[in-house]
RNA sequence: GCUGUGAUGGUGUAGCGGUUAGCACGGUAGGUUGUGGUCCUGCCAGCCCGGGUUCAAGUCCCGGUCACGGCCCCA
């Protein structure tokens, strides 16, 4: 037997509904912020994910020569592709744009729950635009669509890398090393709480090991607004300037308007996140229900556009939501409160079926076509069974009217459409319009 | 990268060295030549793959594959 490679799947007509269901969600969500829609190459060159990512990145990847001995890979992620889209084709567009995309991704890992080879994400990058208010239209748009597609329980954390840095340049760490520069080391202390590991860092750095006291209290302070006045004074005893925590609060007093009432959302200026390329304002969303895979959505201001030749002169904006890991929390929140409706609007629109009884089909076919082009869904039926058997194999694929027209109906220009739900029937004329009326 | 658990028709399962591998749902063909979401009958369809132990392996052992967990990681 040929099964699928590993960290795969398939999508039945029964689960692309609902993934089109939460897809269109999205879309609409994304719409009403002014995001437009971008779709970029499934595989690019090898270059544009190590010139981003370093070369550390490879063994992740599905990377490929192809007949041609070009460097190619399948893509991980999808914002280096866009901002790389913009450089070859949106080079003077007016700025600034607002971008959305929807795709899959490759990455070559451990596959679990949660977790695949192949991943679909949705993401949106605001380019040409920085600032608070370009940061909470982004941030604001990612609770947005959480809230619409229902899932409970999440958690947003608003960090700023930008902050975390100049306290740790300031303390006198180097951002250059490899394979990871001392700053970033000390990043993924900050945001995993390893304290050791950090306090061991400063002392083969030759800092003073008391800066971790600073650090710890900056990242007990995990809360709302008010969390960053307390951090104000920690930072000044640190000399660190304090314009960028000028720009969280207005960020969130923005977001406060624009996206009122996420079930939690939290201030910690240790929140990190992976990318080196980041550079200021961080977030990302986690449902505790997922557990170690819990992280749904991610993203930040960061610079890119220096990598393909163009100026960088404000930073961009941007998210990625996990497009799998959001729907497994809707499934397990939908199963633990007994709703089977998962994704709003995933219920499938009325279809009906057209079941010529003992006559010819072709004396239905331009009903049929009428019908369709009037804007029913409409399946003819291919089996030539009984009704009673015909009835029932509609009713367990989930029409919800049956046409029929036999003999008799012909004759006398009817047909007696059935609605399958609350079985009532009706007789009406043997034409679209008689029918249409009644679906 | 480390580690734990598991794998029987399409789905859910029984079998724990010797059975024609059982059951339910499902699919399909009928019982019914114009009315389903009751019922009855026939049929379809399975031991993940490769080695080994044994007179005999779905069952025990080893390896692989895949799935699900726990660490590591997660651009």
């Amino acid at each position: 037997m040929v099964q699928r490679p590993r960290g795969t799947r398939d999508f039945t007509p029964a689960v692309m509904n609902r993934r089109l269901a939460f897809e269109k969600l999205l879309e609409t969500k994304a719409l009403s912020h002014g995001f437009k829609r971008v779709q970029t190459p499934i595989f690019e060159t090898l270059d544009l994910f190590t010139a981003k990512s370093g070369p550390g990145v490879v063994k992740q990847l599905y990377a490929f020569q192809d007949k041609s001995d070009r460097s190619l890979t399948l893509r991980p992620e999808l914002t280096a592709p866009v901002m790389r889209m913009v450089s070859d084709e949106m080079r003077s567009s007016p700025k600034p744009l607002r971008l959305s995309y929807f795709g899959q991704c490759f990455r070559y890992e451990e596959s679990k729950k949660g977790r695949y080879r192949e991943f679909f994400q949705y993401g949106v990058e605001l380019i040409g635009a920085s600032g608070p208010l370009a940061e909470a239209e982004v941030v604001s748009l990612a609770i947005d669509m959480l809230d619409a597609c229902g899932l409970q329980d999440y958690e947003v954390r608003i960090g700023h890398v930008g902050i975390l840095r100049d306290i740790l340049t300031g303390l006198g760490l180097s951002q250059d090393g490899e394979p990871e520069s001392p700053v970033a080391s000390a990043m993924r202390f900050l945001d995993k709480g390893d304290w050791n590991g950090l306090s061991e860092l400063f002392s083969t750095n030759g800092i003073d090991t008391s800066a971790t006291q600073n650090l710890k209290t900056l990242s007990e302070l995990d809360g709302g607004i008010e969390t960053l006045e307390s951090a104000r004074e920690i930072l000044s005893s640190m000399n660190v300037a304090l314009d960028s925590v000028d720009d969280l609060s207005s960020l969130l007093s923005s977001i406060e308007s624009l996206a009122p009432n996420p079930p939690s959302m939290k201030v910690n200026l240790c929140v990190a996140r992976g990318l080196d390329y980041y550079t200021g304002m961080v977030f990302e969303v986690n449902v505790a229900e997922l557990g170690g895979e819990g992280q749904v959505l991610g993203g930040g201001s960061y610079k890119l556009l220096h990598l393909f030749g163009l100026e960088d002169l404000d930073p961009s904006c941007g998210f990625g939501l996990g497009f799998d890991r959001v729907l497994l929390a809707l499934e397990s929140q939908a199963e633990r409160a007994g709703r089977t409706e998962v994704v709003p609007g995933e219920t499938p629109e009325p279809s009906t079926l057209m079941l010529p009884f003992k006559v010819d089909a072709s004396s239905v076919l331009a009903i049929v076509k009428n019908l369709r082009d009037i804007g029913h869904n409409v399946e003819l039926d291919l089996r030539g069974k009984n009704i009673g058997k015909s009835l029932d194999w509609a009713s367990k694929n989930g029409f919800t009217n049956v046409i029929i027209v036999g003999p008799q109906d012909v004759e006398n220009q009817q047909c007696s459409v059935k609605n399958l739900i609350s079985g009532e029937q009706s007789v009406v004329a043997l034409n679209s319009d008689s029918i249409s009326e009644i679906l």
